[in-house]
DNA sequence: AAATCGTGGAG
DNA sequence: TCTCCAAGATT
């Protein structure tokens, strides 16, 4: 059995997207703002947890130039809780950028902060009717699958087969329908486990379904597990405020949390003193152990010993050491700064210390 | 090429 | 509880 036609997938597929289709809030006004935002925040991210940050971002930025007057903290505050905080800071740089005009191009889209092959090719699609390929992990899975590629899809050259491949399925006619149904196809048909072919627009054509692979494609490399990490987290209290520092680039980058940091060769003994003496404050003697937090990331599994203490209302703010950019004193029920599910973790053992 | 970068829902 | 993994980009 050969891979069907390029044209023949289109014309199954426009059809059936068009009767089948979501309604979703950024498919109400594709505009190339609302589109770029919805893109940005659907990267490895599901479509029901995106809907409430995308209604409240655009409500708060209707357009681009509203994003770009904002401050990178109210940016990342309408972003909290949705991870990969890159995003909203990369998304706050391309608004910028966007003043000098928005890209209506491919490669104009593509050089926007943050903006990758995928996010460009479904912005410049969706929101310009240009028939370029957008290919994400839906679209990978139910091109591996219709056309039995068994060649791992995320190496170059799997990468460039997928995009040809989209390419030539693609047509300035129907460009968005294109990119969107091969999205809605992946993500409420060809699921990765037990997809309903039943309901498949191609599954006459599929190749993987007439060779019984289709649970086997498409052919991923395993992931890898989480590594442990310990680490020693302190939550200092002055009066009603709680010390909170801003993260630097990388992890949880520009969020505010209490300090912590990992623990030295597994050593957990004494770092919450340390890490108290490095922010500046007091003496140290007052410090108590709260319980426990774990918090998992992608490459990560952290497991913090949480330590409390209270410090006198009229101690200053500490200097930011080293690795952290600032450092303040926040109410702790509204600190009124972004802060990452973490964070709320951490300062989650204080309350239930208090309350139990 | 391989790591890094969050969080939560589903099975 | 454990595993999988979701509309990826960057370095």
């Amino acid at each position: 059995m050969r891979p069907a036609p390029a044209q023949a997938l289109r014309g199954s597929l426009v059809p059936w997207y068009r009767s089948v289709a979501r309604d979703l809030p950024w498919r109400q006004d594709p505009s190339p703002w609302a589109v770029l935002v919805s893109e940005t925040m659907l990267q490895q991210t599901r479509v029901d947890t995106v809907v409430p940050y995308f209604h409240r971002f655009l409500d708060r930025f209707p357009d681009a130039a509203a994003c770009a007057a904002a401050s990178e903290d109210e940016v990342l505050g309408l972003w909290q809780g949705l991870g990969y905080y890159r995003r909203a800071r990369f998304l706050h740089a391309a608004a910028k950028a966007a003043q000098a005009g928005f890209p209506e191009t491919v490669q104009g889209l593509r050089a926007l902060p943050g903006v990758g092959a995928y996010t460009a090719g479904a912005v410049a699609s969706i929101a310009f009717g240009i028939p370029a390929a957008a290919v994400d992990g839906n679209v990978e899975r139910v091109i591996c699958r219709v056309d039995g590629f068994g060649d791992d899809p995320r190496r170059a050259a799997g990468r460039r087969h997928l995009q040809a491949r989209v390419e030539a399925i693609q047509d300035a006619s129907v460009a968005s329908e294109v990119t969107q149904g091969l999205m809605e196809l992946g993500a409420t048909v060809c699921s990765p486990q037990r997809p309903d072919c039943g309901a498949c627009p191609w599954r006459a054509v599929c190749v993987a379904r007439h060779t019984d692979r289709i649970e086997a494609l498409p052919n991923l490399p395993a992931r890898k597990k989480p590594v442990a990490v310990q680490g020693t987290a302190v939550v200092v209290m002055r009066g009603e405020q709680v010390l909170l520092a801003r993260r630097p680039p990388g992890l949880l980058g520009g969020l505010w949390e209490p300090p912590w940091q990992p623990d030295p060769a597994g050593e957990t003994a004494g770092v919450a003193a340390l890490l108290a003496a490095r922010v500046g404050l007091p003496a140290t003697q007052d410090l108590h152990p709260l319980g426990q937090v774990v918090h998992v990331f992608t490459h990560r599994r952290l497991t913090l010993t949480v330590w409390g203490m209270a410090v006198s209302t009229d101690v200053p703010t500490p200097v930011a050491p080293g690795f952290y950019e600032a450092m303040a004193w926040c109410p702790r029920g509204v600190p009124g700064v972004a802060l990452s599910k973490l964070a709320h973790r951490i300062l989650g053992v204080v309350g239930d210390g208090e309350s139990g």
